[in-house]
DNA sequence: ACGAGCGCCTGTCGGC
DNA sequence: TGCCGACAGGCGCTCG
């Protein structure tokens, strides 16, 4: 579910309050209890619980899709896969459905993690760089150029929907957003990624940067049973409008399966790659 | 180097 | 009404 809009949108709330909950910051943790053991990534649930009571929560900082939690001594990091969401709550709130892990916080909060699916998982590590290490640039990042973006995708022969979901290649972009991200730059997603030019490189990371920040500025979206609390849902172009009329063009969009992921464009905005048989 | 298939889980929806 | 498969915002693994 969550990608880097939502991911940014649930960080905003743990640092300045927000989505009905106090902010964290500055808080202690005082307790931890684990509902759903596999939640935890590392370490195990008895290490985990020896080691986290006592910690300050310094800072929450956003790192692709993952949620870094700076402790005084540790960082715990959480990624919140499909179904996950972070709540803060009184403690005297009664457990939902769905809560795998809480954490108690001092002044009677609590941070509760909860994920329907159960695909989430936290990492409490000391150097955050072991799980995070390897994640491809931070696409709003300026440092991250277009230069260096068509760099990248000059160094890869791969499909542009896929590559763009690679969380090595670049950090942070979901189903949702790749999708609205290549119709909005009119690139097909099985376009080869060492076929683009650098104005084309260019447009594809404006294009990027322009859904992403919509989506944060939106608070994110709110798809189906799980809710956000955002609404970017209402303003997509391509995401979920199967049959719909593209706000370009008017041409229905279209959907394919790309790698198995359900795939969104329009045929007649975003123009396939190579199969150049007949001509007009 | 890359894509396909699958597993991890729970829930919803449409078709029969 | 009930059952069954498809599908869902993610990602890591194995296998060709």
């Amino acid at each position: 579910m969550p990608e880097l809009p939502e991911v940014e949108t649930i960080c905003e709330a743990l640092r300045n309050g927000g989505r009905g909950g106090e902010s964290i910051l500055g808080r202690s943790i005082v307790s931890s209890h684990i509902l759903w053991e596999g939640s935890l990534a590392e370490p195990s649930a008895l290490e985990f619980k020896r080691r986290i009571p006592g910690q300050l929560i310094e800072a929450v900082q956003r790192r692709g899709k993952f949620i870094l939690i700076k402790l005084s001594d540790d960082t715990l990091l959480i990624h919140l896969r499909m179904s996950g969401d972070l709540l803060v709550e009184q403690q005297s709130d009664p457990v939902a459905e769905h809560h795998r892990v809480m954490l108690g916080l001092s002044d009677h909060l609590r941070l509760a993690f909860n994920d329907t699916r159960k695909f989430g998982r936290f990492w409490l590590v000391e150097d955050p760089q072991t799980v995070v290490g390897d994640l491809g640039p931070e696409p709003l990042n300026g440092s991250f150029t277009p230069q260096i973006f068509h760099q990248r995708l000059q160094s890869h022969h791969r499909q542009l929907k896929p590559l763009l979901l690679d969380q090595h290649f670049i950090a942070g972009l979901g189903n949702i957003y790749t999708d609205e991200a290549l119709h909005r730059a009119r690139l097909h997603p099985l376009v080869i990624s060492d076929t683009l030019d650098p104005s084309q490189a260019d447009r594809l990371l404006q294009s990027i940067r322009q859904v992403l920040e919509e989506g944060i500025q939106r608070q994110g979206a709110s798809i189906d049973w799980i809710y956000r609390g955002g609404d970017f849902q209402n303003y997509f172009s391509v995401y979920q409008r199967t049959g719909e009329p593209c706000p370009n063009c008017g041409q229905p969009i279209l959907r394919i399966l790309v790698g198995q992921r359900s795939t969104h464009f329009c045929g007649n905005c975003q123009v396939p790659p190579l199969p150049k048989t007949k001509e007009e």
